[in-house]
DNA sequence: GTCTTAGTTGAACGATCAATCAAGTTCTAA
DNA sequence: TTAGAACTTGATTGATCGTTCAACTAAGAC
């Protein structure tokens, strides 16, 4: 299954056949068929395994590299950043190369893609009520996070597009340039403006 | 070749096989590979077809539904939010699906992809420029059109595996805020804030 | 010590995959 | 009128697809 994993993550969930999967583990067919009645069960044991890989492998180790909750969510963005990079553009978000692929056809697996989504969606917005008090009072925090979630998604889809991280950081930018000016309008109403334009 | 890019936008490239493709058009394995020597030269005339096809089927219709140059911006993203209600989430922007799919492997069609971004961002980018005397004179228009492309393709990719309006919407609304806050930046020097909410 | 259950083995299945090709037809130009 | 190129036809190729299954082994229960 780890096996499996790895290689939808690579090729894709169609473009990885069952013999690969089998020749890459050493496991034998009838031993994969014994657990995984169908290819489709082995993909929804795989996208379960996402669900529980998200705090350990990808929140945590931004958590660990930034504080600031507003930093800790651009500690999440640069992590996919970094996985571009170590695999030179070849690994890019696992749920979104398989969201696009069953967004058609399969519901129960278009169910859990959505479930890893919400997943991550949902630690955005955690991180985001944690800076409540910094944006603005009317800003909603599901549209913000929906918004962050789609950027990232994008922005890897683009990267790994174009062999470049010149539209991830330009989405990267323009991301931090939105927050700023919401930090900047949040403070706006208790704080005159001329006195923290001063500190800077 | 027409029956091809349908099936290709549809299913995908790999799930897409030549004996359906073959069905669908009624024509002869023979026929097609007398014009395309194998499937890939096929999706390579399909990718070339895309990119004729963007003014005429994306930004043309755009332009007629505004006039306004962001709000035609908007239009285009619209025209993707319409594309998805239409086909009920099962057709969303056909670059986008090949992106993720080919990203890897294939370095002429990974080309030809960027050279279908590249296209749609340029033309977002000359709308920008048309609005450039609104926005504050620090913006990047090239950063700009890229977030504006990640936005509306990772919007579209979230609305497919949702089946909801809910990512996208949430997506086009903060990304017109960013607007109307880049707008509000823009006019801030020229005229005073009061004034221009004092009209509002 | 035997019965049951769980798990393993790997050859084999029919279907489909992209691609081929010899034969036949239609078009073009001299 | 005719030679040759352009194009069509559809049966067929070997490889690979996801899946099956009868035979086998290992381990715990009574």
């Amino acid at each position: 299954m780890e096996t499996a994993r790895e290689l939808f993550f690579a090729q894709g969930y169609t473009a990885t056949g069952i013999a690969q999967i089998l020749n890459s583990s050493g496991a034998n067919s009838g031993s994969l068929y014994h657990f995984f009645p169908t290819k489709e069960d082995l993909l929804i044991a795989v996208l379960e395994k996402y669900k529980i890989l998200l705090e350990p492998a990808v929140i945590g180790p931004a958590y660990a590299r930034a504080v600031d909750p507003i930093e800790r969510l651009f500690a999440v963005l640069d992590g996919y950043r970094q996985l571009l990079t170590a695999t030179d553009f070849a690994l890019g978000c696992p749920i979104g190369n398989l969201a696009l692929e069953m967004s058609n056809s399969h519901p129960q697996v278009r169910a859990l893609v959505v479930e890893n989504f919400e997943g991550w969606r949902l630690a955005i917005r955690h991180l985001l009520e944690q800076a409540q008090g910094r944006l603005p009072s009317e800003v909603d925090l599901d549209q913000l996070s929906h918004f962050v979630l789609i950027t990232m998604e994008g922005a890897v889809m683009l990267a790994r597009a174009y062999h470049d991280f010149g539209p991830f950081d330009a989405a990267m930018a323009s991301l931090r340039d939105h927050f700023e000016r919401l930090v900047q309008d949040g403070s706006d109403w208790s704080t005159p403006k001329q006195i923290t334009q001063g500190i800077q």
